[in-house]
RNA sequence: GUGGGUGUAGCUCAGCCGGUAGAGCACUUGGUUGUGGUCCAAGAAGUCGCGGGUUCAAGUCCCGUCACUCACCCCA
């Protein structure tokens, strides 16, 4: 061995990583969401991890930091990737699919997408540079039917009922609520006011004030506004409290209507699982419509752990066609990485090995290859032991890696196979091509 | 991008007012001949993030730098 120096291997901020234990419950957790999206119609599609950068620039300025591309041993001259970036959604690759494939598709166009998305943010707690969004979408040509803004919901509701996480609250609201509202009353820049109201939980009343008077609002608009973001309810009495603040516009009732159509139809879920919060905003998108945003109830300032909303035409930029849509994304690592810092996560096995066969000696190591072979047509995940090492680190190994079994093949000419059932300790004879694990329990 | 904290074995960390490194866990081997998880014994493992400075002497002080981390910003 001659001194070569050893990179040290470091964790690299923002960029999570697991291991195989955790991991397989992640994988668990990316099956049932998968599961829960196909229950409901929508098929599968995955775009490249790279775009075009015009392509990820094309709705507004979007601030968000992108990724390049480039080769290393590129030289100045060449910059036949410079254009390309990693995306950091799933719904702008998704807007461009639909264009590029306009086609082919059958719309309503009902898709999911759970892929990796980077941010060259800084990275914190909960917040990574990269990460694993579950993405559902409908697109439409010239308009999308306003059911689908409540099936939505309904689809993240169920899936992530199924998780066993902390209790959540998915808050919806309709931004034409609020650009109507902020009108009505006679306000200039509807915009600067939904994103100071958008900070409403997080530096309070006053911080919220301060920002609107610094706008250019009067006391009256200001706590009108601060009114508005107050409101929270189910059902139709959020229309009705909205209405008591004396505000109208013609927007502003469309979007009441559109709200409480949504709540409405959602009226079945348990209380307090789909609220409507008026001073949900979600910042400058490109929302139009109702908006969806889910934090954890015990830590709000966690973030968003899933959000979402109505778009009139992302896909505008690339066809001429107008196509609408309304979508929402499962932030599935932020949720996940939760979970597991805080040892909410039953750990998953080690390695999905069922039985492991080991090898008596170097003679009668072409009789456990066998035996395995025999066990692993029978449906069981098998490995067989790498060497001739000693019985006793045979086991341990078995034992290490979490394997459930472990299986004997005779140590001489004659005699019978044996299996071992490692939590219990029981070791007993049994036949390769009958046997079966007592309690068929082999999955956990 | 702005501001704070941290950086010593694979991991978690200790190392007092400067005198050339330690613990626990993990790892390896052994406690004999075909059997794990316990226990016992022994062992291996560190450019003290990196570069420079002060000093007879620096993990320990100073400067720089990088990384990680927290907050702001923004968001899944």
């Amino acid at each position: 061995m001659s001194e070569q120096r050893v990179v040290r291997p470091t964790p690299i901020s923002g960029f999570p990583e697991w291991t195989p234990q955790v991991r397989a419950v992640e994988q668990r957790w990316l099956d049932h969401i998968r599961a829960g999206f196909e229950s409901y119609g929508f098929a599968s599609v995955e775009t490249p991890s790279v775009e075009n950068l015009d392509v990820l620039m094309a709705k507004g300025e979007t601030s968000q930091e992108v990724y390049t591309l480039h080769r290393l041993q590129a030289d100045a001259k060449d910059d036949s990737d410079a254009r390309l970036g990693l995306h950091f959604d799933l719904t702008v690759p998704f807007a461009r699919y639909v264009a590029q494939h306009f086609n082919e598709l059958t719309f309503p166009f009902k898709r999911y997408q759970m892929q990796r998305v980077w941010r060259g943010e800084r990275p914190q707690e909960g917040r990574y540079r990269e990460f694993t969004q579950c993405d559902i979408d409908v697109i439409n040509v010239d308009s999308v039917p306003l059911h689908f803004d409540a099936e939505l919901p309904r689809i993240v509701h169920q899936v992530l009922s199924g998780l066993d996480l902390p209790s959540w609250t998915l808050n919806v609201n309709n931004r034409k609520v609020l650009q109507g509202f902020y009108e009505g009353l006679g306000v200039k820049e509807p915009l600067t006011v939904i994103r100071a109201v958008d900070k409403l939980h997080k530096i309070g009343d006053d911080g919220v004030r301060d920002i609107l008077l610094g706008e250019g609002l009067n006391d009256e608009q200001a706590d009108a506004c601060l009114a508005l973001a107050r409101v929270r309810g189910a059902g139709k009495d959020v229309a009705g409290k909205v209405e008591a603040l004396g505000v109208t516009s013609e927007l502003l009732s469309e979007g009441l209507e559109e709200l409480t159509f949504v709540l409405d139809e959602l009226a079945d879920l348990p209380e307090g699982s789909v609220v409507a919060d008026l001073s949900i905003a979600r910042g400058l998108d490109y929302y139009t419509g109702t908006v969806y945003e889910a934090s954890f109830d015990d830590d709000p300032a966690y973030g968003s752990i899933c959000a979402g909303g109505r778009y009139e035409d992302l896909a505008g930029q690339f066809i001429r066609r107008r196509l609408p849509g309304v979508g929402i994304s499962i932030g599935l690592t932020r949720i996940f990485a939760k979970l597991v810092a805080e040892g909410r996560i039953q750990e998953g096995r080690v390695c999905p090995t069922d039985v492991m066969v080991v090898v008596p000696n170097a003679e009668r190591r072409k009789d456990a290859l066998r035996t395995g072979a025999l066990l692993r047509e029978r449906g069981f995940n098998t490995e067989v032991f790498h060497s001739t090492a000693k019985v006793g680190k045979q086991i341990q190994y078995a034992s290490k890696k979490g394997v459930p079994f472990v299986w004997f093949p005779p140590f001489g000419e004659d005699g019978d196979h044996e299996v071992k059932d490692m939590a219990s300790g029981d070791q007993g004879p049994a036949d390769p091509a009958t046997w079966r694990p007592a309690t068929d329990d082999t999955s956990a």
